[in-house]
DNA sequence: ATGCACACGTGACAC
DNA sequence: TGTGTCACGTGTGCA
């Protein structure tokens, strides 16, 4: 990394270079030597010293520098933040279009299994009592799908009672109140599995 | 939207204003009205424009602006190409992010389904002569799969050579040259839907 | 020599 | 009253 060329400085600051041309030459023609300065001088210089800094230090920030020019400094700066601000719009619009195809992807490829392999079979458990259960179940419907799944329930051990099943196009929903009736079982995370198994294997066949 | 205050302006130029106080003095001292302007007058005034000018340009480009001072607009500038630089490594990295998790999903998904149910099956037709045709089935190993696949194959239609089974771990890759003997199905990608029923078929059942 | 970029000191002006 | 910001015209050095 090169600077193009050599910044404006502020080394000859009080320096006897004759600044300005003005005291001097106030001296010669007055022939005085009274060395008036403006209450306004010191302030001043510090002002621009301190907007100097600030320009070196946007300068710093910006990279691609043409040259050190304190217009071209800030003419880059311009076109860098013009570049950034459409970077930034390219990016967040990249962001939300990729958001967009990726729930579109995941949904087209559930689609695409449900077109292929039927609808995935969906079951929630929740323990009621200590001998209770609640239960879900969402799967495709089959012909003697549900004494199919009725019957496996009755050897693990499960009595149903209030169950419903609500016929849909397709998919069929059934909700079931159960009495575990003679089973170790009672996790029911574990039920679940065992339920999901037992849909899988029906829908399968 | 408000500029919070009245912004410097090149307006005094030319006016009757004591510029400098310098040209008036000078007058009065040596009691001449030589107008004397130094050759970089007009040259420097338009560089002050110039810049002022860029100056503007670049407070129009940064929102929340604090003050209209020639420093300020600098700092503002700064803390705000900051703050664009920011935005954009956490967009291009979020991005990033994104596309990992995507794929991710993605993978995750297939292998879900494929714990579900089995290998996706595979179909790639080619067309070689007018009655050749070149066939790739990757589907799930199942036991009597191989001989359930080629029976309809044989009933549809299609004499199979050079078929080549290569067994792998839970999957069964086939590649075969089958020559169509009695069949009116020409079409690469109908056979290959019907090829896709039929392995759909073997695998449920 | 010609133009360009700069720092300088100053008066004016606003708050 | 001061305190800060500005535009101005200028002299200087550099390319």
């Amino acid at each position: 990394m090169e600077f193009p060329s050599t910044p404006f400085d502020d080394s000859n600051i009080s320096k006897e270079r004759e600044v300005g041309g003005r005291i001097d030459k106030r001296k010669q023609i007055e022939g005085e030597v009274k060395e008036y300065k403006s209450k306004n001088l010191i302030p001043e210089r510090n002002r621009r010293q301190k907007l100097n800094e600030r320009l070196l230090e946007l300068r710093l920030l910006v990279p691609n520098i043409t040259k050190m020019t304190k217009e071209t400094i800030i003419t880059d700066a311009i076109t860098y933040i013009r570049e950034l601000q459409t970077n930034v719009n390219s990016l967040s619009e990249q962001l939300l279009e990729m958001e967009a195809t990726h729930a579109e992807e995941l949904e087209t490829k559930n689609e695409e299994i449900i077109d292929k392999w039927g609808i995935q079979p969906e079951v929630q458990v929740a323990q009621i009592g200590t001998t209770k259960l609640w239960i879900k179940i969402v799967c495709q419907k089959k012909r003697g799908g549900f004494t199919k799944l009725m019957e496996p329930m009755n050897v693990i051990g499960f009595d149903l009672n209030d169950t419903s099943v609500t016929a849909s196009k397709g998919a069929l929903p059934v909700t079931s109140s159960v009495e575990v009736v003679r089973s170790g079982i009672t996790e029911a995370n574990q039920i679940r599995e065992i339920l999901l198994e037992i849909i899988r294997g029906i829908q399968r066949n």
